[in-house]
DNA sequence: CTGGGGAGGGGGCCC
DNA sequence: AGGGCCCCCTCCCCA
């Protein structure tokens, strides 16, 4: 008898410890997945710290290769100020980097291209790279040789672009254009991005002045919104694209890494970008249209330069280059994978600024490469549209129409300040900035009931009637109260008996976008979350947790 | 599963 | 110009 209770004994204790044993295997696997998400956060954090220190060996390096080649070629650097200005007698820009890449190849720049040189009354210190062209000789030889040199090399080498930005080509010096950090002033905590500004060959109007600097004596952004109309916010960035040629876009790479591209977004968008080579994107403009050029992704940004402003494309002038090639570099990064929630509206919004963006062929670096559209590239371009059109709906696509209208639909004119991110254009400054939001993740408003932080006021204030109780929308037929007014539409569905949402598989309607939703995955048989006691399968998580709470509530 | 509500994100428009 | 509002959409949760 003795025995027989000894056995039932052990054999509860051994059934206690196997659930034991179970809910500590449970409880350990949580913890290490917690801690390696920590671990990689930390260690991506780390990384970008490291290469935020290259780089400024690096700099140092370039720094002092520059000054070499100034010391030793001084005609083939020349020192520009107010390019623009000249060109156009428009805006003097001083307060910005600025440099201009003639590429060889292209033979962009005419020969005799006027070009100033005054340093000295610079507020910044704005170096202009005037490679010189194929035909050199017409220039003279000398100093443009080199640089001719660099080129060519570059030009075999996909890769060589990117050496001369990072400073890795080894054992030379590279004697193109560097952003001389070290010695230009620097009063922004925002490292500036150096343009590239390429002259076509046809001798139109085809620069692009990109500025993200807050000079403010001579700060350009006075100067645009002086004739823009809208006052900046104190820190903004903005990007002035003139009319940028589409031949600017160089495409060292093949189509196929376009298409590897477009086929891999979850690469393109996951790199982790360091602001410290913000600076950096002096080069061809192929790299300035990489990833690097534009890693304001919502993530990194935020994680980054959570106290910075977002940056402003707008659109100065518009003029179209007929049969000119649009342009796509193929590296580009799709900047949607930036999204935080990557619903599809998101995407729409993208799309929509991509799509009308060819109206008015405005290319952004990241434009450019966003844009499967406006590639000159046939194989990325169809990719591209196959993508998309696999992407979006037609509900979507109605409603990229309805709502955003994209980045410079129906009244160009009147949206010229266009999102850094997305390109979806805005008639005020303050309206991009709120917008761009979307993109960094700023939330400057702040519940002070509940720590809740709101991209916008409206939404504060909205979100407040959670703590107040405050629920001004009633329901005429039942007279139940909402906070939202949207809800109160949504609601009286019930009473109408409306069911806008229909199932394409089955007839089944609902009054709810969401219900249909969860229903199609019904017909997709899409189960992802599977009980761990009994390995039953279900498509939401909430059915898995009833699950559980029924027939797993005692383990 | 389905129905329904809470709450937040985002864009456009009006004043 | 900027705040506020309206609207649409989405996610999440619960019954």
């Amino acid at each position: 008898m003795a025995n027989c209770d000894g056995v039932v004994f052990h054999t509860q204790i051994a059934s206690i410890m196997e659930v034991l044993a179970n809910a500590a295997v449970t409880e350990i696997c949580k913890l290490v997945d917690d801690d390696y998400a920590v671990f990689r956060l930390e260690k991506s954090q780390s990384q970008k710290e490291n290469r935020a220190l290259r780089r400024k060996l690096q700099l140092l390096e370039l720094k002092v290769s520059r000054e070499r080649v100034l010391a030793s070629r001084p005609n083939s650097v020349k020192i520009l100020d107010g390019y623009r200005g000249m060109a156009r007698g428009e805006e003097h820009f001083t307060g910005c980097h600025r440099s201009f890449v003639k590429p060889v190849g292209l033979n962009l720049w005419r020969d005799d291209q006027p070009i100033a040189i005054n340093e000295e009354t610079a507020t910044s210190t704005q170096h202009v790279i005037v490679i010189e062209p194929a035909d050199a000789d017409a220039v003279g030889p000398g100093a443009s040789s080199l640089l001719k040199q660099e080129k060519t090399e570059g030009e075999e080498d996909p890769q060589h672009s990117r050496d001369i930005q990072t400073g890795a080509a080894a054992g030379v010096a590279p004697p193109v254009a560097v952003v001389d950090l070290a010695t230009t002033p620097q009063p922004r905590t925002r490292p500036s991005i150096t343009e590239v500004i390429l002259k076509s060959e046809t001798d139109t109007e085809t620069r692009r002045l990109l500025h993200t600097g807050s000079d403010h004596g001579s700060d350009p952004e006075r100067l645009l919104l002086g004739r823009l109309g809208c006052s900046p916010a104190p820190d903004s960035k903005y990007l002035l694209y003139e009319n940028s040629s589409p031949r600017t876009v160089h495409s060292h790479q093949d189509s196929s890494d376009a298409l590897e591209t477009v086929n891999d977004l979850s690469r393109s968008y996951t790199t982790e970008m360091d602001p410290g080579i913000m600076p950096l994107v002096l080069e061809t403009q192929t790299d300035l249209s990489r990833g690097d050029w534009n890693p304001y992704s919502s993530r990194i940004y935020s994680e980054g330069c959570l106290d910075k402003k977002g940056e402003v494309i707008v659109i100065d002038e518009v003029k179209v280059e007929g049969d000119a090639p649009l342009t796509c570099n193929a590296d580009e990064t799709p900047i949607w994978k930036g999204y935080s929630q990557g619903n599809t509206s998101d995407f729409l919004d993208c799309r929509d600024g991509l799509e009308t963006s060819l109206n008015v062929a405005i290319h952004s670096p990241s434009h450019a490469l966003r844009d499967p559209v406006s590639t000159s590239m046939a194989p990325s371009d169809s990719h591209g549209r196959v993508f998309f059109d696999q992407v979006f709906n037609s509900n979507d696509r109605a409603r990229a129409q309805t709502q955003g209208g994209g980045a410079t639909s129906g009244n160009s004119k009147e949206k010229r300040f266009l999102c850094m991110f997305c390109n979806k254009g805005f008639s005020c400054l303050q309206k991009v900035e709120i917008h761009q939001r979307v993109h960094t993740g700023e939330n400057p408003f702040n519940c002070t009931q509940c720590e809740k932080r709101f991209s916008r006021q409206d939404h504060l204030k909205r979100h407040q009637r959670v703590h107040t109780g405050e629920k001004p929308f009633s329901c005429p037929q039942c007279e139940k109260r909402f906070s939202q007014a949207g809800d109160l539409k949504r609601h009286q569905r019930v009473h109408t008996g409306e069911k806008p949402f229909s199932c394409t598989q089955c007839h089944m309607r609902f009054a709810l976008a969401g219900n249909l939703k969860m229903h199609l995955k019904v017909h997709e048989g899409e189960r992802p979350f599977t009980c761990m006691h009994c390995g039953k399968r279900f498509s939401e998580r909430s059915y898995l947790r009833t699950h559980q709470q029924k027939k797993h509530s005692s383990v």
